[in-house]
DNA sequence: CCAACTTCCGGCAACGTTCCCGGTAACGAT
DNA sequence: ATCGTTACCGGGAACGTTGCCGGAAGTTGG
């Protein structure tokens, strides 16, 4: 409302609006004298430009908008703080928003970014989302887009993630080494690209090793409060030494059912998680995990996308970038203990 | 680049871009067969009016400017999501932002917000703001502004907490019922409105009880990695038998560092946190806690402020609400373990 | 048959900003 | 005295949308 714009500032001053403009923009044209009184006048009355006009004005926005399926996800929030990093100084703002696990909240949640006419997309696909179309057709509108994460394989943009397939493998071949054998998969959604290579890397790790794939000792859980306790009890039934849970929330799950069943850990079952939780270290027992290295993944993603925007060509191809995982070996993957 | 606009509508179609405009809003002064034509054209070409030129036109936007210290912490993102309920069937749109305890950012980050046209600002406020004179300004200027956890008493806003006196009282009282008499309190930087509250919770407590309050064993410690551990160190030279942390971050700190000292929880010494990790149950031993009902300070947050936003006079003057906490109590703080 | 009214639509301005195109002085050079 | 430069500034359009005003037909009533 009584917001000042450069009207005003013309008006008190007898100038036109395009002196106030060049003289704030500190163009040649203008007389030093009347640049020092323009913007003298504008200091003091706190004049800021309008950034809606501008935007209407230039088609950008010099926001990044992205879009996670959860905030209330260590991992997610981290990747935010690498993404804030990287774009703050490189002169842009970022809005985050959430998709809920929703494809009908991600359509609108990006249709709405882009009607706001945000430079770029950042986005990590909820578990809902098998259809890409309406990506592909706002990345065939040149609208520069970089996934993370949760990726997809029919969209040709840069992709950032985790070395999910090494970190599994990593994570099967230590219960193995540590001597377990069958070694159950508490694995994330299927449509989810990451459970794919996770699932992938632990069966490439059974293999190595002459172990026999069985389907049975595997099952996916996906995002309802009471979905892993059940499919605990169904694993249970195979007589599994090892569970192998693909994601943070599914080790708590499973740490959560293995301790209301007094199966005592590692000794009966040993449990490793595929997390960024902090805490893991505190639990009880301490959690094994393969971590992610989320700040790192926000960063690179932020990065490729601003390059994108800026039309920076040195990363022609839509490259994918796989950011190599952590094996933190803790108490409940202990051997005989 | 190429969105269609309401000109490419009128041009096809050979109409003025009033009379498109007018039938997308199913004007009665328009031909039913006209506004039959114009829909369809954009609907197939997938027309979407720009926000962008109606919050120029209009100076609003429809989006609730959300800005917390750090995504990266439960309580802040679920509040986030209780808010994001609220707005989304009430129709706006919600934008979220950190400020990384910065009051620099802090500052930058809601003038951006404010730029961007945001109908009103839900914000809790850095550990580093000491001065919300911007804020007093914004006011004045009629942006709705509602607080939330981190308030301040010298901004006449509604202000919507956990009830941290309460809160703090009843974890103080729970030790001291349990036989704890030297209760260490490891409290949030004090600059932090709800520090003082907890404080003065556990205070009350002690004094209900005939407990002298002994200022050495209360320390403040701030957001550093590493600034609990000696602040633990500190304390327990005070020979305590309890410690009452005053957020789940330095719950969390409290439980590495007495770990790490080999000392026995709960039985040389209990803990007790204030906070939203819902790993509390699985940690060791599990720790009792306080907790805030973090998505009901969000959805009466939102609530309030988009009452304020449309005008409503239910709530007159600048009410501050406050929401119960609920005592949680695990091994932690189990008596003579 | 004319006035009054209804129905339907176009023109224009405005929101805040920038940019292109002008234009007017003053001044030195020819 | 005239021309070309330089230094400085104003006018107007445009970005996409809505709302006000005005106006041309067609319709109704007397």
């Amino acid at each position: 409302m009584d917001t000042i714009t450069i009207k005003d500032i013309a008006r008190a001053l007898n100038l036109s609006t395009s002196t106030v403009s060049r003289a704030l923009r500190d163009s040649y044209e203008i007389n030093a004298e009347t640049k020092r009184l323009v913007v003298e006048y504008a200091e003091r009355l706190q004049y800021r430009p309008n950034p809606i006009a501008l935007s209407l004005k230039e088609n950008r926005s010099r926001v990044i908008g992205v879009v996670v399926p959860q905030i209330a996800n260590l991992f997610f929030s981290q990747v935010i703080n690498g993404i804030e990093a990287i774009a703050y100084n490189r002169g842009y703002h970022v809005s985050i928003f959430q998709s809920h696990e929703s494809y009908e909240r991600e359509l609108a949640t990006v249709q709405q970014v882009v009607a706001r006419k945000a430079d770029g997309l950042l986005i990590s696909l909820s578990s809902n989302t098998c259809n890409v179309a309406y990506l592909r057709q706002l990345q065939e509108k040149k609208l520069p887009i970089v996934l993370f994460d949760r990726v997809s394989k029919d969209l040709e943009v840069p992709s950032i993630t985790a070395d999910n397939f090494a970190g599994a493998y990593a994570a099967t071949e230590h219960l193995i080494q540590s001597g377990r054998r069958r070694i159950a998969h508490v694995a994330i959604p299927a449509t989810i690209s990451i459970a794919q290579e996770r699932l992938a890397g632990y069966r490439a790790a059974l293999e190595h090793y002459g172990i026999p794939y069985e389907e049975k000792l595997v099952r996916h859980a996906g995002f309802g409060p009471n979905e892993v306790d059940p499919i605990v009890d169904d694993l249970l039934r195979q007589k599994p030494d090892a569970f192998f849970a693909a994601s943070d929330r599914l080790a708590i799950g499973c740490l959560t059912a293995l301790k209301k069943r007094s199966i005592l850990i590692p000794k009966e079952i040993a449990l490793i998680g595929f997390t960024n939780i902090t805490v893991a270290d505190l639990l009880d027992p301490p959690m094994t995990t393969v971590e992610q290295p989320a700040l790192e993944i926000g960063q690179v993603a932020a990065g490729r996308l601003i390059d994108l925007i800026e039309g920076k060509p040195r990363h022609l191809t839509a490259d994918s970038v796989k950011i190599p995982t952590r094996l933190v070996i803790r108490a409940s993957t202990k051997t005989g203990a």
